[in-house]
DNA sequence: ATTGCAAGTAACTCAATGGTTACTTAACGG
DNA sequence: CCGTTAAGTAACCATTGAGTTACTTGCAAT
């Protein structure tokens, strides 16, 4: 059977990079909105005016595509997450303000921990690396004085996720508790203030450091 | 067209709460392993073993079935987590260990707060007069000079809320901190102590409040 | 008894969706 | 230059999956 007009390639320049780009971008912004199953292959092929075939031709199917949008924003978060303060006083009031910066990087982290059982996850040994750097951070500070020592720093770690992601991951339960949207400037500035006295907790039972300076 | 074998009626009794309830328990596993997006019709119907037929005519579609799934489970929460205690020291171990009694109220939220905006929730009238019942008792609390007056007590709400339900809600940032799964025992009972301890952050300054007796 | 309706069954529909076929052509090493 | 490969296009397709059609029947009130 004769096929009529196929193929018929470009009219434009190739340029394999910005097409694996725009590919990527679009299939982080609908896989964030809509999750694995909810995302649609046509919609990001369009979101980024691309072919579908070309989606197929580098991520081989929607399941690699996910995994490779994973893959850069971990990428991403770990490349400038890495060396930043653990005093927890100012690392708090920080990462609770930076997770509303960046929706994608929790919406990502909240679908991730939806699918499957929770086992095998993307990139593990990489991000077990960054967070054993960040829990040997807090050690440290625990033998200098500066943090607690009576509890277990992983504890403290998980903890001071649990402070700063849970607003931006449970919006409808923080609209809740508040009365506002989390979207709100005044409820971000207010409890990024509230994250930085509760910080205190973190701090040795007798030592009274004073915060840095603004009050 | 003549239609050949249809209808066929029943050969069992009929009983529509059976019906209804089966359905909904079907739902309630599916939508809280798949979503909404990724939960099947035809799954449900098999796993409640009724005809499809049915769900629609019990619920309307999909979405309707989803609410009524979202709304009982809400009512069922709300009913016998009214009247708790609402010492931090008390109740932080207590919340953290239901979360994972119940792991379907857990991703049942998670998803509704990937759903949407985050604006117009089910019930929100009841669960914000829940929560209003409990931001009240903190209140007291304070007063009664049992809590901390230093904060506001919708972010202590929020706080405990957070360090709660995170760990059950992200499963895999927990095993990467932990290095063990949530569903460890181990795990479970020394973050239940941990949160004990550090309820401690909740009391007033200066009260040296002592805890029931165990330890 | 009859009849009205909710409860129930099985087969059918059709749009949407992930993935493919079949083809074209720019680019680049030999 | 020339052939092989990678980048690109558009139409096509098989399947899935939400929702319907068309029918049957238990049950309760008249």
């Amino acid at each position: 059977m004769a096929r009529l007009g196929k193929g018929g390639g470009g009219l434009i320049a190739r340029n394999p990079d910005r097409t694996r780009g725009r590919i990527l971008s679009a299939a982080l912004a609908e896989f964030a909105a809509q999750g694995f199953a909810g995302a649609r292959v046509d919609v990001i092929a369009r979101r980024a005016a691309i072919n579908k075939r070309m989606l197929y031709h580098y991520f081989g199917d929607k399941e690699g595509l996910f995994k490779a949008v994973l893959r850069r924003k971990v990428a991403e978060r770990r490349a400038w997450g890495e060396n930043l303060s653990s005093d927890p006083a100012e690392r708090l009031p920080f990462w609770f303000k930076t997770a509303f910066d960046d929706p994608n990087w929790i919406r990502l982290l909240a679908w991730e921990a939806l699918r499957g059982d929770g086992q095998k996850i993307i990139d593990e040994k990489e991000r077990r690396a960054s967070t054993m750097g960040w829990l040997k951070r807090l050690r440290q500070r625990q033998t200098r004085g500066e943090l607690s020592v009576e509890f277990d720093p992983r504890h403290l770690a998980l903890a001071m996720q649990s402070l700063t992601m849970f607003p931006a991951a449970f919006p409808q339960l923080t609209r809740l508790i508040m009365g506002r949207t989390v979207a709100d400037g005044k409820f971000q500035r207010d409890y990024a203030g509230f994250l930085e006295k509760f910080a205190a907790a973190f701090r040795p039972k007798n030592s009274k450091r004073v915060k840095k300076s603004n009050a």
